[in-house]
Parts: structure tokens; sequence; C-alpha cells
DNA sequence: CCTACCGATCGGTAGG
DNA sequence: CCTACCGATCGGTAGG
């Protein structure tokens, strides 16, 4: 992608969350860069496609985000913890985006909305089957898992939401939202239990 | 309200959520009744009139049933349950509501919006009270009240934003998301904590 | 509640 | 990257 392309992109991130879409004219994304509507379609071919990139990049990567923190640990309990602190870092770290994603699936026209809402159902699948192992290894008391995930996911996407940020770091966010998730699901004392493998053999050190 | 204004605005409802505010044309509320759209003016005076109306009543409706809630019951750790269970059945049923408050804010023109952010706000601050509350009497190990109270209230919007909805009857939702909140909040055993008074006299029966 | 129609907005193109 | 401009859409009004 060209420097310039981005710098058209980053301006549609802010004007889209600030504004919504439709409350966005290309001539408001030209005069964030000093330069008139038509001259964006010397880099851009419409406007929807911006939204289109901006929403299919934002859930690509949070995909990535949360395959790499399951893979960074072997316990279900572990996993989900750094699945939730990643997820929470994602959406605090990349507000803008986590608000147009949710705000402005209506305005994402067809047959790209469907393509979205796929791709991000991946991600809740992901989740669901995270939570499902937990249950299954007698780790989690969990009646529904499919409810529990997706209420993971938006307590997630909540910190983005807020109409003024809370005074927290994105650190403070991930590991009080995680340790709050992992309470949820009836884990009893998720502050001890960070970073303990639980392995049979208990003399690892 | 008169009869035909209601279908108008039931249909608004309808549509604003199918197809967003931006993406329904005051043509389309008209066909779904029957009339064309320059006859709607009659009984309404503009597009955003509808949006307002519907946003409003639905933000003051669910600070309504929260009061309520909160009133039914004197133990702190009861009034939460309530408080999530009503919240949690807002939500489920008047899901198009819900969506539309979640999605539709960037369509709603100023001064209307800052105010509808506050009546918001009114009702994330009656949650923070409610958790402050149970911290104060030393029944929630939570740190960050502020955080956990929108975290409770995202839980229960989340149920309105799957896109499909999950096979569970409000009822049900309402049940597992307070069971949940009260795990999250560090409720031990919520369920065996069901409707038991906790006064100091403990022969209550 | 209708038809006819206005006025403004705005994404996008032409041509240089 | 600009100016000039088109074409379509659509909320809302006039007048009956």
């Amino acid at each position: 992608m060209s420097p310039r392309r981005r710098l058209i992109r980053d301006a549609a991130v802010v004007l889209f969350d600030e504004r919504g879409y439709h409350g966005t004219r290309m001539r408001d994304i030209g005069s964030h860069l000093g330069m008139r509507a038509p001259s964006l379609y010397n880099h851009v071919s419409s406007k929807q496609e911006l939204l289109r990139e901006i929403m299919f990049d934002f859930t690509s990567s949070m995909i990535r985000e949360h395959e790499l923190a399951v893979a960074s640990a072997s316990d279900t309990v572990e996993r989900v913890r750094r699945a939730m602190e990643a997820h929470v870092r994602h959406c605090a770290r990349y507000r803008p985006e986590t608000r147009i994603l949710t705000h402005e699936v209506p305005s994402l026209e067809e047959p790209s909305r469907a393509e979205l809402l796929d791709l991000r159902s991946e991600f809740s699948h992901l989740w669901v089957e995270l939570i499902d192992q937990g249950v299954a290894e007698g780790e989690f008391a969990v009646q529904r898992t499919k409810l529990t995930a997706y209420s993971l996911i938006h307590i997630g996407v909540g910190v983005a939401l807020w109409t003024r940020p809370l005074p927290l770091s994105e650190s403070e966010l991930a590991y009080s939202l995680a340790e709050m998730a992992l309470r949820s699901v009836g884990v009893q004392d998720p502050a001890a239990a960070a970073g303990e493998p639980k392995s049979a053999d208990g003399a690892s050190v």
C-alpha cells in the first residue's frame, strides 16, 4: 500500500468513527489531508472500498492475534486468559476500528457484509471451541458454552464502546478483564493460578 | 400516539434494524404500510424524529426496568441478580431497538445525540453505584467497579447483537447471564444463593 | 392519502 | 492533483 493510500485510510478510520460512514463525505477525508475529494480517486476506488478494507483487516488481525495467544500456552485456563488479554488489548488499541466494526455493519453493502459476518463468526467459533475444551477437561463450570463465549467477546468489544475511555492502560484492562472472564467461567482463584503450570508432576520447581 | 403513528414507528424499528437508518428510505417505511412516502408526513414530522423517539423511549424504559428490579430486593447480591435479569430480558425482548441503539448513534443528529448519551450514562451510573455498594458491603471481590459495571451491561447488550439469536428463551438467557454476572463479581455459588435472605437471623425458616 | 415536484447533497467522472 | 460538472438519490413540500 502506498504511503498516500495509507494516510487516506487512516483519515477514514478517524472520520468514520467520529461521524459515522454516511456522515463522512469524501470531501471531509480529502480536506483532512489537504486534498480535494476527486483526487482521492487516484488512490482508492470508492468510499465503500475504504470501509470494506478497514473492517476486513481489523477482523482478520483479531483472529490472528487470538490464534497466537492460544498457541502460546497448553493449559486451557491459561489459554483463555491469554486469549482474553489479547482480545481486550486489540479492542483497546484499535478503538476506532472496533467501533466502526460494531456500528457500521449496516453500511457495508452486500455481498461484503455477508462475507464479513462469516469471518466474524469464525472468530466466535474459535472462542466456543476454547470454552468447550475447558468444560470437557473439567476446568470450567459452564452450562451454555456458546452463550458464555459470546459474552466474553462482548466484554472485550465493550472497552471500545464507552463514550469516554476509562483512565486505565491497555495492560490494566487486559489483566482485569481476563481475570473477570476466568471467574465468570467458574475458575475460583484466577489471580493465584496465573502462570502456574498444572501438570500431574507437581515438583516442577 | 395514534394507531397509525404507532404502525409507522413499528415499521421504522424493523427497517432501521435490518437496513440501517441511512439505508432505509421513507418510501420503504411507507410501502411497508401500503402508503406513499409523503403521506407519512401527516403523522411524523421527520425521519430523524422517528429515530430519536425509538432511541429515547428504549433507553428510558431500560432505566425504569432497572430501578424496578433494584427496588424489588434489599440484599445487594439479589439486587444485582435481578438487575441483570431485567437488563438481559429487556435486550432480548427489544432486540431490534437494542441493535438500533448500538448501531445508529452516529446517525442521530446533535443535540439529540449528546442528550441520548447523557441518558445512557445515567443508566451506567446506576450500575456502578450498585456494584460499589456490593463492594462496600464486602459481598463482591472487585477492584475496578466501573470497569466491571460496564462489562456487565455489555454482556446484556450482546444478546441482541449475535447475527442469529441463540435458541434460548428470554428466561434462560436471563438466569444464565445473571449467574455469570454474579460469578464474575466474585460471588462463589450464585445458584445456591438464589432467593436466600442473608440476615443475621439464620433461623428464618 | 395522493401526484407532482423541488432542492440539496454527494459519490464519482471527464479532461487536463 | 486540480476545476468543472454530471447523475442519481431522497427527504420533504405544495396543492388538492
